[in-house]
DNA sequence: TACATCCCGTACACCGATGCTTGAGTTACG
DNA sequence: CGTAACTCAAGCATCGGTGTACGGGATGTA
């Protein structure tokens, strides 16, 4: 009498199923999950619900193949979204966040930017499968590193400090997203979009002029 | 053996079943549709993807009635919509437009911010279960208006010239729907919203000062 | 009051996706 | 080269959502 869904079924194979990356499997396991974390990502972008069976097929590999790396659908977003956040973190964290905000601001955006188009999709899919708290936590280190620079750059005068540092971060996270969104459509030249891109936010951030007064 | 889906089922009911609005309809039916649509918008707000169920739940309605007046939950979604920027429209039509372009836009932004507020969610809905095409259509009205004003004001160079009218217009959007989100969210307080928005989208658009050169 | 209209619960067929099982075929690696 | 690890197809149970069928009961309208 099964009714009780699973729970320790699949234990005989390999213990906490996470945190295992380089441990006793064979090379070509080792390769197939590397595909599957990949596919993933290609998948969810061309279809933003994407079934197992897709990402498998995009792998080029059978679904049973996926279960045995990954026992949950909601397991395989999340390990895909650590993946690509830790490839990002090794892409960001070589910027310099040094010198004038602004343009420290224009290289970390630009920068960011390749991997929202990237990963924004996954992104945008884990957040109907995972619960809020678990991807605050891995944007935190990401997260912070901006909002760290604005904060700075309100305190030097470079950037307006009239709006409070979440908004500017939200508008960031919008801005980049909008454009990954009209290069998904077609409508958006990719090598348009960095420039298009701090077009919108550097004017916006920049200390504004004179219009405080208005009620 | 009825494999073959539904054809004219339903069809001793209601010849065409759309574009009956004020028909031969009873009293009470005319309320309960208006309750389901309205109820449409405030579940969908609540959980971007409501069943039907929980739709004639939110209306306080059998699931039934709601078949019996929606055949199918694309129709609803659509005229649900269809309904949203109905009213919409009466909304915005009585904006002017005259006047200094910023002025104008801002006074345009501010209103259209209610709307998607309102409507956001089921816009994001509706477009996982309409066609693209569709949507566009129905939107067509709306955007017409906010890309003729922003045309002028480049014309007149209230706005800038170096970006094209597709790309504020992206922005516009992003930055309403981004702040919508938080305000879903609870991170942002509504009345704040406006005041945040077009103090991004203002001197965002505005003609830069010096900066062109750039490659 | 009469009757057509409408409400709405129950029950069911269907569909697609998830997740599990089995069993045989491959393939890496010692 | 032999064995353990891995792949993968086919098939099944389950679940949730959509849409249909029916039929008694309420209710607006004439």
């Amino acid at each position: 009498m099964p009714t009780k869904k699973a729970q320790a079924t699949r234990g005989t194979r390999r213990a906490p199923a996470t945190a295992n990356r380089a441990a006793n499997q064979r090379a070509d396991a080792q390769r197939n999950r590397a595909k599957i974390l990949a596919a993933t990502v290609t998948a969810i972008r061309k279809n933003p619900d994407a079934s197992v069976a897709d990402i498998a097929a995009e792998a080029g590999v059978g679904r049973m193949t996926l279960y045995g790396h990954f026992q949950t659908r909601a397991e395989l977003i999340e390990e895909a979204l650590v993946d690509s956040l830790e490839r990002g973190e090794d892409v960001l964290k070589e910027v310099s966040l040094d010198g004038e905000a602004a343009a420290a601001f224009q290289r970390l955006v630009s920068s960011s930017w390749v991997l929202v188009d990237q990963s924004g999709a996954l992104l945008a899919a884990a957040q109907k499968e995972l619960p809020a708290a678990r991807i605050r936590e891995l944007h935190e280190k990401a997260e912070a590193r901006m909002r760290t620079l604005l904060l700075r750059g309100q305190r030097e005068g470079a950037f307006r400090n009239d709006l409070p540092v979440t908004w500017l971060l939200t508008t960031t996270h919008v801005v980049m997203n909008g454009a990954a969104e009209e290069v998904r459509a077609g409508r958006l030249d990719p090598d348009d979009a960095p420039w298009f891109i701090d077009a919108i936010l550097l004017p916006a951030f920049t200390r504004a002029a004179r219009e405080t007064e208005d009620a």
